[in-house]
Parts: structure tokens; sequence; C-alpha cells
DNA sequence: ATAAATTGTTGCATATTTATGACAGTTCGG
DNA sequence: CCGAACTGTCATAAATATGCAACAATTTAT
């Protein structure tokens, strides 16, 4: 995978679909949702890496999500990208007060639209794709491309090193067979659900030093989990 | 390669097309913005060896970004050239002041524009291209252009001389192919990635002596990369 | 306690990815 | 114009990774 993952929030369906097709035309993954109800639950369980948010929406506004967002600890560093109907652009200013990076207003062209959300993307998280991660002596560096345990190289297949790198930035949450398989595998690939076992048993056999193959977590009836907590 | 890349940020594309076409035919790699942020994307991700940055431009301005740059340590050094129209010239003190290593007012001649970026690529790093650069025994002197491990010459073909001198400078980081065509054989030139391989392995051959090919390591599913602690 | 679910393991055939050797076209200096 | 040095491609061999199915082990529900 490596591609992020977006969330689209819009209550029109025309426009969800535009939006998803530009996207994937550009190797994301998407998400969507056309209320942000939906929209909440769906950040909790799939952290997007950004988010295109529509300003009017029945119900909760865009806006209204948005302040929620950044109030919360958890989502506040997940960028927002507004979608604003044209004339409605008095709403720019607020909509940056509120802790969107950037807005867009329709209608904008496929690429525009591209463009800024990479745009974004790289202010975010300028370190995130390069920095190393680090947990417990357990140590993944994505610009190397390798995994160390207290200082010690760790050798694994591609997949492993996917889905260690997946659960590295996914920690404390509990993942079903079929998301791993979304996130890790890439969305359009049929793979029995069984596979993630024997991936997963996998990667805990190459983390076997010094007990770190209990940070994957079994979640019975469930999936996995990464987690420093014990299990 | 041996040639630099160099980083054309101006939103008029017709100005960016004529840049190009000078810098090209002058054997430069060109990467292309029309916004501050699209370039500081692609400066982090690419290490472009040259900026040609123009002053004036909607949302982030050059001298924003050329400020930023400066700050930014990872940044700091890679010259600037700012880019002002006839009558901005008042902005050359402010320019000069935020660290842009030369200002060129538009219009200007392809010749010119060439002269004053070899000029400034020459006294920007002075050394960093003709200092020899070693690690574990193994010696390679742009200047002289040689490369000998323990003292013993070792003999090689320029473009593996190229991709050995790429990834001493480039350590301890996993590449593509795809990324090593565009680094050492240069932007666009249509090469199967397949002979990455094929000259991989010459260059590891060249380097068998004293074990020394073990440092062109094999990232599979990836690419490759240099590295000196063991694979 | 027993059956039903769910997860852990392992071996293996298959699919992918790399390494290598050979070859033909080019380039460059005499 | 010739020969040596280089390059890019292929075909083939070798190395690894992957997915799956079968069976064992564990947990949960009845």
């Amino acid at each position: 995978m490596t591609s992020r993952t977006i969330l689209i929030v819009d209550d029109e369906s025309a426009i969800r679909d535009m939006l998803r097709i530009a996207l994937e035309m550009a190797e994301y993954r998407c998400l969507e949702a056309s209320n942000a109800q939906d929209a909440h639950g769906l950040i909790i369980d799939e952290k997007p890496d950004l988010i295109l948010l529509d300003w009017m929406m029945p119900g909760t506004s865009g806006i209204e999500l948005a302040r929620r967002l950044k109030r919360d600890e958890v989502t506040a560093n997940i960028p927002i990208i507004m979608l604003t109907a044209k004339g409605e652009e008095d709403n720019k200013i607020q909509g940056l007060e509120v802790g969107a990076d950037d807005y867009i207003t329709k209608p904008f062209s496929p690429r525009e639209l591209v463009a800024r959300l990479k745009a974004v993307l790289r202010r975010a998280d300028p370190q995130s794709s390069s920095q190393p991660i680090k947990v417990q002596g357990l140590c993944l560096d994505p610009a190397s491309h390798r995994v160390t345990i207290n200082e010690r190289e760790v050798d694994m297949g591609p997949t492993e090193f996917r889905l260690l790198q997946f659960f590295l930035t996914h920690q404390e949450r509990a993942y079903t067979r079929s998301q791993l398989l979304d996130h890790v595998w890439g969305g359009n690939v049929y793979v029995e659900e069984r596979t993630v076992d024997v991936h997963i048993r996998r990667l805990r056999k190459a983390l076997t030093v010094d007990q770190h193959e209990n940070l994957v977590q079994t979640v019975r009836g469930t999936g996995y989990r990464f987690s420093t907590k014990a299990g």
C-alpha cells in the first residue's frame, strides 16, 4: 500500500463519486461518509491521513466536525481540506480559523484537488514518512527500510515489513483481518482472510527477540492489535 | 548523470517552460513547482542542487519560502537564485538578506541565466563535489575520478562510478530502481528498470575486494541500499 | 465436559523478485 | 576504420516470498 488514506465527507453522493475517482486515479485509498456522524466513526476507526470535508452539510455541519476533530488530541493532527461552494468564500476565514489546512472551492479540477492535497499532506507530516518509529527497543526506519530490536537487525519479508509499519503507525487499536488486508495488502486484492494469520505468525517470529513478539496481540473474535501494554 | 538538479519555482507555466528548456539544453535535470507548497515538498523529497525561485507568487511568496528554507538546517545550504521582474529591484536587498545567493531580473537571456547558475553552483559547494569520500577503506575521489579500496586502485565503468558516488552521498537509505535511474542515469532516460540490476552487479563485482561488495545491499521488494551495517 | 469456534503452526506448490552470463549495438580514441 | 571499453537487454538460473490447506491447540458457549 504505502498509499495514503483519504476520507471524503460530503452529503451529495455524486460529488463523493467524483472525488473518489479522482483520488483513486492518483493512487489514494478512499473512505466515504455522507454525514458528520459516520465520518467521525470512520476517523476513529481508520485514522485517515487527510480529510476532505464539505462545508455545508445537513445535521452537524462540516465546520462543526472540524472543530470537534481539532479539539481532540487524537484527531487534531489529521489535516483537513474544506470544500466550499463558490460564493461561500467568506467562510474561508472561518474555516481556517477552525483549523482547516486548506480549502478549495467547487467547482475544481481533479488535478488541482490532487495537487493541493499532496501539498497539504507533505506539509502536514514532513517526517512521518521517513522518520524512524521506535517503541520499546523496536525500531523501524522507513528510509533505510530496516527493522532493529535493541540495535540488532531483524529480518522479515516485505509483507511483514508493511504489516509492522502499519501497526506502528496505528498502535493500541484492534483491526479485523479484513481491515488489515485493506491497509497492508491494498484495496482490491483477493486473499483469504486466514492468510493474515500466517503473516502475523511470520511477523511475530521475526520479532522473537526479547519478548517483542508480544507487541502483536490477538484480539479474539476480532483480529489483531499492536500494543505496548501487556495483552 | 553528473548533472545537477535544479528546481524551478514559478507560478507562470510559460516561464517555467522557458527555464526548463534553457536548463535542459545545458544538461541540468529539472524539477518544477508552481507554488511554494509544492516546491517545499519537492525540496524535501529531491534535495535539488539549486533553486530558481520566483519572487512574486500567490500564496506563500518566494521570499517567505526562501526564509523558511534558510531556517531549516537540512535545506539551508541549497543555493537560491531569485527571479524578480524589472522594477522590483528594490527587493534585491531584501532577497539577499533572506539568504538568496543571487538574483536575476526578468527578462533575461538563457545564456545569462546558465552562466549565473554555474557561478553560484561553483561557489556553493567547492568541496562537496571534489572532496574524497571514504568509508571502510573504500575511497572515492571525485577530483581524480578514482576509486580505491585500502589504497588499491579499483576499476569500474563510468556508470558504476556514478552509481557508487550516488550511494556514497546517500548512504543508509533504500532506493527503488526507478529512483536510481532518476538520480544516476538522469531524469528522462528510458531504460529498463532491470538494467539497474546489471549495473549493481557490475559495481559489486568491482568492489569485490575484502568483502566490500557487501556495502551494496539488496532490499527485497524495494531496491538497493548502500550501508556499512551488515545487511 | 463436550462440541463449536477461533486461532496457531507448518509444509508445500506457486508466484515473484533478483542475480548472472551472454550478446549485440555504440562510443571513443587512435 | 579498427579495437577496446561500455551499455542496455534478454534468457535463464537461483533465491525468496506468498497464499493456502490441513491439522493442532485454545478458547468459548452450551
